[in-house]
DNA sequence: GTATTATATGACCAAGAGTCACATGACCAA
DNA sequence: TTGGTCATGTGACTCTTGGTCATATAATAC
């Protein structure tokens, strides 16, 4: 957490900072931007840097609470259209308007994703254990929504089925791509798996 | 890769290299280990090192891509055992064995798994895409047996349904454990929603 | 007007990565 | 044996970075 100093700072400034600061992230991989930088790219004496934040992970890490919308909007306009789309079809639904955010509109949600590939192990963890829970919780009154709509067993674990859901479809970076398969393809066969497992 | 001045140093130097290395990466984080360190604690001094290695990443990858035995020996005892398990038990046997594994016996393999957790994403990223692919076609030829024993339907991608098995297993630290929840209880729990999904 | 507290500032320090000019030794050909 | 060449050894040195700290300045309280 920045100190109160930041926050008691005038607007103006601080905002320059933030600016600053994703400027260098922008544009610099993670290892390259140095606290040397910031504060040059900020106007700021270096002494005031560390009166501010605790170091560059703890700039970071504010950068993310703060920056960025989670995704989760995407999600609430959807969720009105349960009844009328089945488990597939929502799912890619979602997955459609999860891209067409990255690509176009939501310059800070595809910021925020290369950052998150770029950073330290142990900031990537503290961020998504921040995001996961409210991201599986999610998923799983989703998962219920369609239990009660009579689509899957009353019997089934919405938890667990979350949490593979959110696995199996964040994770396709690990997934051997052929030539011939495209990600939405990938994707598809996904969801069709979760649906209905190994029978 | 270390360079060629390396491999051809006599046993014995290159044997007392590792060993040092190995010991500082054991008993440091990541972050701390200094190649100042590496060269004081094997015995040699700082322009050799860079004689043999690029950098520390280098020499990290090095250990990894020849440490630690993956744990496919473990799968290949397991697997003549296909036809007295149902994929439930299998599975479940395969995890002790890995835990097994991880508390006992193979040192290396524990180690690796913490280097794994400690080291940055892009040496993660290296030595995942070297070995996930092995995990993936291991799983899939398990899962496979299942279909011909006539366990799984016919009609299962395997090759989807081996990969949300290995990302549903192997990403438990996002999993949002209540207190009343241990591992293998959950483990079994998804297990359980891979073999039968949703219904 | 003075004391106290919060903030600003940049010279300074320690530590680490990586380099480089020079040293050493192995091998070979004359 | 000599001299030359190539591979390797070596550690002092430079450069950059993170982080500190003594000192200056402004703000606030009384």
């Amino acid at each position: 957490m920045p100190k109160d100093t930041f926050f008691n700072l005038d607007d103006i400034k601080r905002q320059r900072i933030v600016d600053a600061a994703i400027e260098e992230f922008g544009g610099l991989h993670y290892d390259k931007v140095t606290i040397n930088g910031i504060v040059k790219s900020a106007g700021i004496p270096k002494g005031s840097f560390y009166q501010y934040f605790e170091n560059k992970d703890d700039l970071y890490i504010y950068l993310f609470t703060n920056l960025a919308s989670n995704k989760m909007d995407l999600f609430d306009s959807l969720k009105s259209r349960i009844p009328e789309l089945d488990f597939r079809d929502y799912m890619m639904e979602y997955i459609m308007l999860l891209k067409k955010a990255e690509i176009g509109n939501d310059k800070m949600l595809k910021l925020k994703k290369e950052f998150l590939e770029e950073c330290p192990q142990h900031i990537k963890k503290e961020i998504l254990k921040r995001e996961m829970p409210r991201s599986l919780n999610t998923f799983e009154s989703i998962i219920d929504s369609y239990v009660t709509k009579g689509e899957f067993s009353k019997d089934l674990n919405t938890k667990t089925a979350a949490y593979v859901t959110v696995m199996g479809i964040s994770n396709l970076e690990h997934y051997n791509f052929e030539e011939s398969e495209n990600v939405m393809d990938v994707l598809s066969s996904i969801i069709d798996f979760l649906a209905s497992g190994m029978t």
